[in-house]
DNA sequence: CGCAGTCATGGATCAATGATACGGCTTGTT
DNA sequence: AACAAGCCGTATCATTGATCCATGACTGCG
């Protein structure tokens, strides 16, 4: 029956469910349903909770490298991904409900400060496990409901940037500097200046054609800078 | 009726309104609210716009500072307490709605990317403007969301350790100090590194002209001080 | 001033849905 | 076989989103 209103939801356009439908879809009765979960927010629950066994299944074929940060790393990007998979069951997890007695966010904190904990084994913890997870779990929502609500608004390589900003935060190893790429530095300030109060120097199609350089100067400078993590 | 809805949306312990309660609110009737709003999610569309308005209008008052930086981290806090006191209105603007066609979200991403342009002018951001400013909407939704949905998971001091995480990822770690000629000063340095370094990025014919470019601009900034440095 | 036409208005109502009461049936025991 | 107990499902209620149609107000014309 679970399964059934999980269906339901992943199909309803409306990211709602009615009782009824779950109901005749399995072939019982309305009160079978209030006798086995109290309530319609209880049958979400028992739905929440059955989408965080199968995140953990998931995570569980997952997670076997000797590498802490490296699972770590392959951790958000699993989140994101079952996100996108599962937009309606991700936001029955982890938007907030009111009243909602599911334990999904728990376990999977939960799940996220074991992994961290093998991070801070190995010397890769910057700061302790409970906080980390904190702020990595609630970057990683952030960044998946965004996406889920709109995705024109939010960039495809959000996911990554926003991962290597937590993660940067939160372990030990070296930050890549900025100043590996100064002439791109350069040239983004310049253009954010121009962008920003213009210049008096340049006719406006030579400012407009300038413009276009200088992006040019920033994306190619972006390519060539050694990124370091995917993956 | 869009204050009463969002009042009796703040005081709805199961985060939902009735459109008779916010009928009979106003002293309208129901029909009348159809041909207002068209819908439901019309009036919640449109009470999150008005949420919205509230948040620029009290944000308007805040950011006067003259330093980008400081402003970037008064925004950051400002939406906290934003979320915090309005929990209702703040799901309503930030968590994903099906079919919503509230501009909120989008707005305050602007209002994000003018903040983080300043920050930009001054060489002070080390990726560009879009990026950094869904990075940060989106840390900073997840964690106003998370801390909504179950405060007693998420730490207090949780919003300045993510704030300082989003912020060191996006952020270059000393601040060029304000002069009085920030677009001559830009245009000098990446002049300085494209003597220096050269870039792929332009043919040597446009690299030349935009060398003369730029040597125009940091000549007539030194001749006529900028009094209206303002944009 | 009177009248027809147009349109907003709201009481009444429909349809969907969450939740439940009550009679009937199965099951186990004597 | 008779009886008690518990589960099941039909039928129903209450709430709520959304709409229909008779009514009345206003406008423009004669």
């Amino acid at each position: 029956m679970i399964e059934a209103a999980e269906k339901l939801l992943a199909h309803s356009d409306d990211q709602d469910i009615a009782t009824r439908a779950v109901c005749e879809a399995v072939g019982v009765t309305q009160p079978r349903l209030y006798r086995l979960f109290g309530d319609k927010r209880g049958l979400l629950d028992a739905v929440a909770d059955a989408g965080f066994e199968r995140y953990a299944r998931h995570k569980a074929q997952l997670e076997q490298t000797d590498d802490p940060v490296v699972d770590l790393y392959a951790g958000w990007d699993d989140h994101m991904d079952f996100a996108v998979a599962n937009p309606a069951l991700y936001q029955l997890m982890f938007a907030p409900r009111p009243h909602s007695h599911s334990q999904a966010r728990r376990h999977i904190l939960g799940l996220l400060e074991a992994s961290l904990l093998r991070c801070s084994a190995v010397g890769a913890l910057r700061i302790d496990v409970s906080h980390a997870a904190q702020l990595i779990l609630s970057s990683n929502v952030g960044v998946a409901l965004s996406r889920i609500a709109e995705p024109a608004l939010f960039d495809d390589g959000l996911s990554h940037r926003a991962r290597d900003a937590a993660f940067g935060a939160v372990l030990t190893q070296p930050v890549a500097s900025a100043t590996e790429d100064p002439v791109g530095d350069a040239a983004r300030q310049l253009h954010s200046q121009l962008t920003l109060t213009g210049s008096e120097a340049l006719e406006p199609a030579e400012e407009s054609l300038l413009e276009r350089w200088l992006e040019r100067i920033v994306e190619r400078s972006g390519r060539a800078r050694p990124e370091k993590a995917q993956g």
